[in-house]
DNA sequence: GCCGGAATTC
DNA sequence: GAATTCCGGC
């Protein structure tokens, strides 16, 4: 859309700690609507609820992903000015989250103003190629919540679909969207959208509540990021990006994390041994570099974190990470994002399963809704997220070795490892696992058994330069 | 206030 | 496809 009706009403200054995470492809107008990615309502509410600005006319209260609009006129007004439909009421806009029912949201009958999120259906809608039944996500999310039979979804598997990106050193307000579009590279969600996800699995208390992340003030970016900007989501603009890493790693998910560092060699080997607490490496400061991955750093491999090992926010190494990498492409990337580069390594590229294949009839929350449609699945998983967007190849050939980077926020709510459940069949780590050699054309740097020799290759340099 | 059909727009 | 708009019914 077209509109600046809004880029004059701007609101608060630039952030500064926003911490966005990307929004996902499927965030956004699909590709019926080239050009025309506009924020869909439900991001809006997000957001809306996790500006504190706004509590006095939408917050999270209740239930779980509960909220309610406390000033429906003023939500109505904020919207339409978003989408600058100036006779917006709330009437047009109940209608339009009507339409989200049982999917993306729902409304909580009995209680006035009051929608609940099904997080679980917006990944089951969007990811349906994460394997419920096999993903250590779901796994521990049951076993975190009790239940084995709900794919819900715990704050790290959500944080791991929605992989935090850095930002660029722009940032506005929820109103300066109108006229750009996020492009298809980065198109970011803020975790803290999620408060109740990115706070603990299924917590019961209001929402607003809990959360890990401190409450930033009202539009703060991390870097300045504003994800509605132009080029916010291309990994060209991510001046400001912590190096190392354009998702900071703890967007990872947990259980693989724990994962790989119980996989036998050579993934465990691939822990650098004083990186599995995380703490970061200092910040060769690299501004903007293609797919931020500058001056010959090394690939980086993210890995979820998981509690008990320390894991600094700011944890991100220099240069684009194999994780980010894989991150536009989520679906083919089995479950994890985390590790989706050690799948990387096994075949990204154009020989992967089509998202039909992929996916392989997903209809698995049980409590599906009968209009839960696992549909569109596709505009999610391939075509404009692959390699020409985050230049694999360009970043890989910047790098000199992989290394997997143990990180992530504090905090995370989380059982020790070794209280999550045994791995079924087939293994979780099954997805993880390259099943076929790298395509020629993958860069070294991206095979583990290349970062391997790499490795091994810098270690007797380093003798060589100490003796 | 809420639900939901239908037509329309983008 | 995702609203937006209009409208009628409860």
């Amino acid at each position: 859309m077209d509109c600046n009706c809004v880029s004059d009403l701007l609101l608060p200054p630039v952030p500064a700690l926003w911490t966005p995470i990307a929004f996902p492809e499927w965030a956004y107008k699909p590709e019926s609507s080239p050009g025309s990615r506009q924020i869909q309502l439900w991001h809006f509410i997000l957001e809306l609820l996790q500006k504190e600005e706004y509590q006095g006319v939408i917050a999270w209260q209740g239930d779980y992903g509960e909220f309610v609009i406390k000033d429906p006129d003023e939500v109505a007004r904020l919207w339409g000015i978003r989408k600058c439909k100036p006779h917006m009421n709330y009437d047009k806009l109940s209608r339009a989250l009507y339409y989200y029912n049982k999917r993306i949201l729902h409304k909580t009958k009995g209680k006035r103003f009051t929608y609940k999120f099904n997080f679980s259906k917006v990944v089951l809608v969007n990811y349906p190629i994460l394997d419920m039944a096999s993903s250590p996500f779901f796994l521990a999310q049951n076993h975190f919540n009790g239940s084995s039979t709900t794919p819900d979804c715990s704050p790290e598997a959500i944080q791991s679909l929605f992989p935090r990106l850095p930002d660029t050193s722009r940032g506005t307000s929820l109103f300066d969207r109108g006229t750009t579009a996020p492009g298809p590279e980065g198109d970011k969600l803020r975790l803290d959208s999620f408060p109740f996800l990115s706070s603990a699995p299924c917590y019961s208390k209001p929402p607003s509540l809990l959360g890990p992340y401190p409450r930033s003030p009202p539009f703060d970016y991390p870097w300045g990021f504003n994800p509605y900007l132009p080029g916010a989501f291309s990994l060209n603009n991510c001046p400001k990006l912590p190096p190392g890493s354009l998702y900071p790693s703890q967007f990872y998910p947990n259980p693989l994390q724990s994962s790989l560092s119980q996989l036998p060699h050579p993934f465990s080997s691939l822990l650098p041994p004083g990186e599995a607490g995380g703490g970061e490496r200092g910040a060769a400061g690299q501004t903007g570099g293609t797919n931020g991955t500058a001056g010959g750093q090394p690939a980086r491999l993210c890995l979820p974190p998981y509690q008990g090992l320390s894991m600094g926010r700011t944890d991100i190494g220099n240069g684009a990470t194999l994780g980010e990498r894989v991150e536009p492409n989520p679906p083919s990337m089995g479950l994890s994002l985390g590790l989706g580069a050690v799948t990387l390594g096994a075949g990204t590229g154009t020989d992967q399963q089509s998202p039909t294949e992929r996916r392989g009839g997903v209809k698995q929350d049980p409590e599906s809704d009968s209009d839960l449609e696992i549909t569109d699945l596709s505009d999610c998983s391939s075509e404009n997220e692959n390699e020409h967007e985050f230049g694999i190849g360009k970043e890989s050939s910047h790098a000199n070795r992989s290394q997997l980077v143990l990180d992530g926020k504090k905090g995370s709510v989380l059982p020790p490892i070794s209280s999550l459940p045994p791995p079924v069949s087939p293994h979780p780590l099954k997805s993880l696992m390259p099943i076929t050699p790298p395509p020629p054309s993958l860069p070294p740097s991206l095979s583990p058994s290349m970062a391997l020799h790499e490795r091994h290759r810098e270690t007797e340099t380093l003798k060589l330069i100490h003796s």
